[in-house]
DNA sequence: GGAGACATGTAATGCGTTACATGATTTG
DNA sequence: CAAATCATGTAACGCATTACATGTCTCC
């Protein structure tokens, strides 16, 4: 986890697309980006001015209103190569989850403990309001197929959200309902 | 992920379980564990030590062989409290996968990148891997009914684990295929 | 004029990894 | 008797969160 700096390459990747500043990066974590990576802007900020001392981006300073400074930064090739040289490095071992409700699940050892239904109970509202989510963003972003094909990883990562949350909540909602007839 | 120190509590979970050295409990995060936690010695020997000063666990010392000594820890009340306490709180928001996969595909635009592809046969190794290998373990775990009654949170985390990999390399090489037929 | 969003920073702290370090035991 | 595994530790460092801190702009 430590000692990748994976945000490093999240920030160049997304700067290729269009130029940015902390705060739009920052925003851009609550959507469906959300889902694979976030980070607070205390980390963004430091990182980005990191990325400009390395030279692989640049800044641009542009006032909003009266006096507001806002600070857009851009990609610069030596980024789009350093992003190019990790999309084509090999993936990683497959990291473990983390995630507290199978952690949780793990350590009670009978059937009929009343927790197992609260687990299951919470847990299916958590993955129905991302599902939700995702569905909706898959609407607005990628009806048309021009879209997919323009954004294809992107339409793919979102694809493979929604499959993920349906089948999971599937078994959730499978798994209570046999819990409730015991 | 910083500032929840999980790992306290995944420490407690097993040792309620069973009295284990931090030997014990490294080895038991390359099973099936390992599909939810992890954690190397050089943290989780500090911790069991924090542990036993918060007077969580205790401790025995066995000597193995001539002169080998094993530290065994064993879980106390407290600790039995503190983990029911966390086995009741409310689960935290979702976390963003991290995953390098989904990371990588989401910066790549264009269909006919090549990329493409080889991160998908890439990631189809990876998940074959490692749904084979839970499956083994459902074998060898909970081939009978009563294995699965009394270790029943684990029983339902290995199934749902098994269906997360099983849907996912379906959709895997479906897309796979469909990129090498364009 | 006030609430809420926009915008950018720093400091303290802790989780987690990598690397360094040592010795005992088992197995072939 | 050597290699692999068992067994336990510490140190340095960096990623990540929480909290502290400040000021601007927009909209009602």
């Amino acid at each position: 986890m430590a000692k990748k700096n994976t945000l490093k390459y999240v920030i160049l990747g997304l700067l290729r697309q269009h130029d940015l500043t902390g705060y739009d990066i920052k925003k851009l974590f609550s959507c469906e980006i959300g889902d694979f990576w976030n980070s607070k802007h205390s980390q963004i900020y430091p990182e980005l001015k990191k990325l400009e001392e390395e030279h692989l981006i640049t800044s641009r300073m542009e006032i909003s209103g009266k006096k507001l400074e806002k600070t857009y930064y851009m990609i610069k090739s030596a980024g789009i190569d350093a992003l190019d040289k990790w999309l084509s490095d090999p993936l990683d071992e497959i990291q473990p989850t983390r995630d507290d409700f199978t952690l949780k699940l793990y350590f009670i050892d009978h059937r009929h403990d009343q927790r197992i239904k609260n687990l299951f109970s919470e847990e299916i509202l958590r993955h129905q309001k991302k599902f939700d989510y995702l569905s909706a963003r898959m609407g607005e972003l990628f009806s048309s197929r021009e879209n997919q094909e323009q954004n294809f990883g992107h339409y793919l990562i979102l694809k493979k959200a929604i499959l993920r949350e349906n089948t999971q909540l599937k078994w959730l909602k499978d798994e209570y309902r046999s819990l409730k007839n015991n």
